[in-house]
DNA sequence: GGTGTTCTGTTATAATATAACTCATCCAGG
DNA sequence: CCTGGATGAGTTATATTATAACAGAACACC
């Protein structure tokens, strides 16, 4: 059990940092995903987003939330789970880590590993002579937790 | 530059004993989807396929499809690429092997390394006590061909 | 020759995502 | 000031990807 409060203070204010550093805007649209998706510690998706988002009488269509995400995954404080289509909160904010998914199927809780580079996909682009650009490794499967009430 | 037409018949050969092993049927829709994907040897989005069904006259609608593909996916036939939302045949069919993608974001060739299992995924779910069903590796990049070029 | 199973056909719709254009705001340079 | 560029939000419409649900054909087995 972690203490989920002081590690929300702690993802905006690294969220803040980084933006006052960079010259772009932490708007209150885009504030606010990141809040909604820090608050939920799991994988969301746009239109659940959205939806929340409408009951705050923010933003009300779909390019609002795609515009926010998009900021916020340039910006590396939100991640895309591309097995699920949706977005979680970076964990691990700023420390320059590869991004390791493991998905519950159950409770859709997401348990993001920062592992080191140079893991196999590093290692067969080398062989291949393929330049990588963006990664993607994620595992689905079922927690502890929901292992432990199965 | 590899035999293109001998890789087909040997995937196709591959295919045909696989199903006829299992007691399941590679029906004409589920044998032409996966033709298609091996001529093209690159990653297809399932409208794709259908698109040149229609061409045929085979299956009219998404449904055919994409249970084509389920089947395909679920004998190992074919892999589904998450970060494109598209579906490419298995290049080791048989070999049992952990599939890693390289994918070119410019020619969308798919080139798919066999690699052993027990890499970050593995070892990161065993320290969290998680239980992996699938897993997803994949990098978007620019391949050999489209670097040179460049 | 029915009966269960598997596969296909079809209609409709859900879920995810983006294009294109408008308007508000802000702020730097004249 | 005020103006012109940049940025972000609002809005409409639509594209793309995927599935639910049910009807009918084919075949295999008893």
């Amino acid at each position: 059990m972690h203490d989920h409060d002081s590690c929300i203070r702690a993802a905006l204010s690294h969220a803040e940092s980084h933006c006052a550093r960079e010259g772009v805007q932490l708007t209150p649209v885009r504030r606010r995903v990141l809040e909604i998706l820090l608050e939920e510690h799991r994988a969301l998706g746009a239109y659940e987003i959205l939806d929340r988002l409408r009951d705050e009488g923010l933003g009300g269509q779909p390019p609002v939330v795609y515009r926010a995400l998009d900021f916020l995954i340039r910006a590396g404080l939100v991640h895309r789970i591309e097995t699920l289509n949706a977005f979680a909160a970076c964990a691990h904010a700023g420390e320059g880590h590869v991004p390791v998914f493991l998905i519950c199927r159950q409770c859709r809780h997401v348990i993001e590993t920062p592992a080191p580079a140079g893991g196999q996909l590093e290692r067969a682009a080398e062989g291949a002579g393929f330049a990588i650009e963006t990664t993607v490794r994620e595992a689905e499967g079922l927690c502890a937790d929901c292992r432990t009430a199965a």
